[in-house]
DNA sequence: AGCACGCCGACT
DNA sequence: GTCGGCGTGCTC
C-alpha cells in the first residue's frame, strides 16, 4: 500500500503512479493533493487510491502533500465524479474544478471554528408573508420536511418577495442543524441580496465570489468547512462549497447564462446544484421571473414542483409598457436612435426629478466602422470579427480579445475612403442623453465603468441616493436593481438580441424585456416602459409587454420541439481548434466521420461540421460538430472514446460542450 | 495541457 | 551552414 494512484488537472483519463515516502505515509491518501515530480516539472495532482503494486517499472516518488486532511470527500467526491460523466472531462479535472484556483497554500482543518450561535430563527425584522408568499412557503418547508431529493421551480414576478422566500427557507434548513448554499448570477448585480442575508443570519454568512482576494477566498473556504459558516452566498463556483452537510442550494435567478462556466469543464451551475442535492436529499430551490425554458419545461413535465407568486408585494402594480413601432417613426429613411414618444417620456422623468434608465445591450459608441468608399469593415486581425469604435478610448477595441487599435483617417483596404461610424452602443446613447438633457446628471452603467473593484458600488451608491437621473446601461442594468425612484424604462432597441443567429434568441429578449421593466415603478410611483422595437409583431416581444411568461412558454415550447431543439433534446458541441485552417477543418472532417459512423444505431443526429460562430478567435481557427441526442449520458460516453488519448481529434485540441448555451 | 524531440523553410 | 516553425508523442 506504498504506491499512490494520482490524476491531474490535465485532459487525461489515466492516473499515474508514484511511491509515497515514509513520512508522507498517514497524509498521502484519497482527496488530498499531492506534489508529484511529471515529465521534466512538477505539478499538483489528487490521490484518488492508494495501492500495492504497479505494472509501471520506474516509479517517482511524492515530492510532498498539500493537504494534511483531504480537500474533496465525501458527497463532493461523488459530484466530481458526476461532473466528469456529465461534463466529459477527466476525473482529474473535474476535482480540479472543485476546489478554488487560490487555494494553492497548505491548508489545515483543525482551524478553531467558533461556530456563533446561527439558527437563523425568523425575528422581529422579518415582514409577514403575503398569502401567495405563505402558500409558496408551505410547498418549500414541505419539500425539506420530507427529505428527500426535489427541485422547486419559483416563479415569481420581478418584485414578488422571492427573495424573502429563500430567507425564510433557509433559516428553515439551519435549525435543524444543516448547511445551505444561494447562488446569485454576479455578485455585483445583488448588493442589496447580500445585505438583507447578512442583516437576518449575521456571521454565519460567508460571501464567494470572483472579486475575492487569494487570502479571502482561502479564508472562506476554511470556516465553510469548520462549520464557522453556515451560508454561503455566491457566484457559480460556490456551488461546490465544502459546507457540511448542505440542506438547500437556492439557484437565484436560475435563466441567467452566468451559471454557465466557460471553460472545462463547462458546467451549469444549476444542474450541478440538482446533481448534488440528489447525492444528499436535499432541496433545490430554484427562483426566477423569467424561469429558462429547461426549468420550465421539467415542471410541465412534473419532474419539479412549480410554486407561483404573481403578485408583486405591498400592492405594487406591474408598470404600463408601451411598443414603439421604429418602423412608423423612422421608416425606410434615416434611422433613429430615440423616438419622439420616449423622448416626451424622459423630458417628465427629468421635469418631476424621476430617475429613468435606458437599456441598450451593446456597449461602445459604434459597432462596426465602416469605409465610405470601398465598404470594408474594420475587423479584429486576430479574431475576425468586427471591431467596435469606443469614443471613451477613441479607440476601436475587438470584444473578444480586447485587441485596441486607433480609428484611422482613411481605409487601410482602398486607402482612399473615410470611415464612417455606424451602428449604436451605449456610449453613443449617453452623448444623445447630454445633447437632449444638457442639465441633467447622465450616468453609463456597463462593464466598461464598472472595471475597477469599487467602481459599480460608487456608480450603484449615486444611483441609490439620486445623484444620478438619467441611467444608460448594457443588460447590467436590467436585472436585480432595486431603485425606487426609477419610474421609466426605455428599451433603446429590443431587436438586438432578437437578430442573433441563436435558437434561444427569443428567450434572450423575452428575458431581457422582462426583466427590465421590472426594474420600474418599484417605489410609491407607478412605473413605464417604453420599447423600441421594429418587430413589435415578435411573440417573445408582445409576450413580455403583457408580463405574460405563460403566452410565451406556449409558443417557444412549440418551435423548439418543431425543430427538435432543447430542452426536447440535448445538444452537445465540440470544437476543433488550430492555427492551420487546412488541419483545423481536415480534423473535424475526420471527426464527425468517426461519429457518424458510430451513431448510426444509437438515438443520436450529427450536425457539421461548421465553422464555429466565432470562426477565429485569437489567431486560432475553429469548426464545430454538433451532436444531438434525447438524453447526455450514451453521447459523453460515446465522445470520451472517440476524443481519446487527450482529448484530441486528428492531434488537435477538442473541447467539449455539454448543453451549450 | 506543457514540454521535449525532430524534421523542413528563410536568414546571418 | 543554423535558427525556428509546429507536428508528434509522452508524462508514473
Amino acid at each position: 500500500m506504498r504506491i499512490a494512484e494520482v490524476v491531474f488537472n490535465l485532459p487525461l483519463e489515466r492516473a499515474f503512479h508514484y511511491l509515497i515516502p515514509p513520512a508522507l505515509e498517514s497524509t498521502a491518501q484519497p482527496g488530498a493533493r499531492v506534489l508529484a515530480p511529471f515529465g521534466s516539472t512538477s505539478r499538483i495532482g489528487f490521490v484518488v487510491k492508494r495501492v500495492s503494486k504497479s505494472s509501471f517499472p520506474m516509479l517517482k516518488t511524492v515530492r510532498r502533500v498539500l493537504d494534511s486532511r483531504p480537500v474533496i470527500a465525501d458527497e463532493r467526491w461523488a459530484l466530481a465524479e458526476w461532473l466528469s460523466r456529465h461534463y466529459c472531462c477527466s476525473f482529474g479535472e473535474a476535482l480540479a474544478a472543485l476546489i478554488p484556483g487560490e487555494l494553492r497554500i497548505r491548508w489545515s482543518a483543525a482551524a478553531d471554528a467558533r461556530v456563533e450561535k446561527c439558527d437563523g430563527s425568523v425575528d422581529g425584522h422579518a415582514p409577514t408573508l403575503t398569502p401567495h408568499q405563505q402558500r409558496a412557503f408551505e410547498v418549500i418547508e414541505g419539500a425539506l420536511q420530507r427529505r428527500r431529493t426535489s427541485t422547486i421551480l419559483l416563479h415569481g414576478v420581478t418584485g414578488s418577495g422571492k427573495t424573502e422566500l429563500y430567507l425564510r427557507a433557509i433559516a428553515s434548513v439551519l435549525q435543524r442543524g444543516d448547511s445551505a448554499i444561494c447562488l446569485v448570477p454576479e455578485i455585483a448585480l445583488t448588493p442589496q441580496t447580500i445585505d438583507r442575508f447578512q442583516a437576518r443570519f449575521g456571521a454565519c454568512v460567508a460571501v464567494w465570489h470572483s472579486r475575492l482576494t487569494r487570502r479571502q477566498r482561502a479564508q472562506v473556504w476554511q470556516e465553510a468547512v469548520s462549520g464557522a459558516r453556515r451560508i454561503v452566498i455566491g457566484t457559480r463556483s460556490a456551488v461546490f462549497s465544502p459546507l457540511p452537510r448542505v440542506g438547500l442550494i437556492v439557484v437565484d435567478e436560475e435563466h441567467e447564462s452566468t451559471y454557465k462556466q466557460g471553460d472545462t469543464p463547462r458546467y451549469h451551475a444549476r444542474d450541478v446544484a440538482q446533481a448534488r442535492m440528489g447525492l444528499t436529499r436535499g432541496v433545490v430551490l430554484l427562483g426566477s421571473a423569467t424561469p429558462s425554458v429547461e426549468s420550465y419545461y421539467e415542471a410541465a413535465q412534473g419532474r419539479s414542483q412549480l410554486v407561483e407568486l404573481p403578485e408583486r408585494i405591498a400592492g405594487r402594480r406591474l408598470p404600463s409598457v408601451d411598443i414603439v413601432d421604429m418602423r412608423d417613426e423612422f421608416g425606410a429613411r434615416r434611422a433613429g436612435l430615440l423616438s419622439r414618444r420616449l423622448q416626451r417620456a424622459l423630458e417628465r422623468a427629468v421635469q418631476r426629478q424621476e430617475q429613468a434608465m435606458l437599456l441598450l445591450n451593446r456597449r461602445g459608441f459604434a459597432r462596426v466602422a465602416q469605409c465610405r468608399q470601398c465598404g470594408t469593415v474594420m475587423r479584429c486581425r486576430r479574431c475576425a470579427v468586427t471591431m467596435v469604435y469606443h469614443a471613451s478610448q477613441q479607440q476601436l477595441v475587438c470584444h473578444y480579445c480586447n485587441f485596441q487599435t486607433a480609428l484611422p483617417d482613411i481605409c487601410g483596404a482602398c486607402r482612399k475612403g473615410v470611415l464612417r461610424l455606424r451602428g449604436i452602443g451605449t456610449e453613443r446613447v449617453e452623448s444623445e442623453l447630454h445633447r437632449l438633457f444638457p442639465v441633467a446628471s447622465i450616468s453609463r452603467m456597463d462593464s466598461d465603468t464598472t472595471k475597477s473593484r469599487e467602481s459599480h458600488r460608487q456608480l450603484y451608491d449615486a444611483i441609490k441616493t439620486e445623484q444620478v437621473g438619467l441611467l444608460v446601461g448594457t443588460q447590467m442594468i436590467a436585472k436585480g436593481l432595486d431603485f425606487p425612484q426609477v419610474t421609466l424604462v426605455g428599451v433603446v432597441s429590443a431587436d438586438t438580441a432578437l437578430n442573433l443567429p441563436d435558437f434561444r434568441a427569443g428567450e434572450r429578449t423575452f428575458d431581457l424585456l422582462t426583466q427590465v421593466a421590472g426594474r420600474a415603478g418599484r417605489g410609491a410611483q407607478p412605473g413605464q416602459v417604453v420599447i423600441q422595437t421594429y418587430c413589435p409583431a415578435h411573440y417573445a416581444i408582445r409576450a413580455a409587454t403583457r408580463h405574460d411568461y405563460a403566452a410565451f412558454y406556449a409558443e417557444e415550447i412549440q418551435m423548439r420541439k418543431r425543430l427538435n431543439l432543447p430542452p426536447w433534446t440535448h445538444l452537445v458541441e465540440l470544437t476543433i481548434h488550430g492555427t492551420s485552417h487546412a488541419r483545423v477543418s481536415e480534423a473535424a472532417e475526420g471527426l464527425a466521420k468517426a461519429l457518424r459512423r458510430r451513431i448510426a444505431t444509437r438515438r443520436m443526429a450529427l450536425l457539421g461540421p461548421a465553422p464555429h460562430r466565432i470562426p477565429k478567435l485569437r489567431r486560432s481557427f475553429r469548426m464545430s460538430v454538433i451532436v444531438k441526442g434525447r438524453t447526455v449520458a450514451p453521447m459523453v460516453e460515446l465522445l470520451r472514446s472517440v476524443l481519446q488519448p487527450g482529448r484530441r481529434a486528428h492531434g488537435l485540441p477538442v473541447t467539449v460542450d455539454v448543453d451549450p448555451l
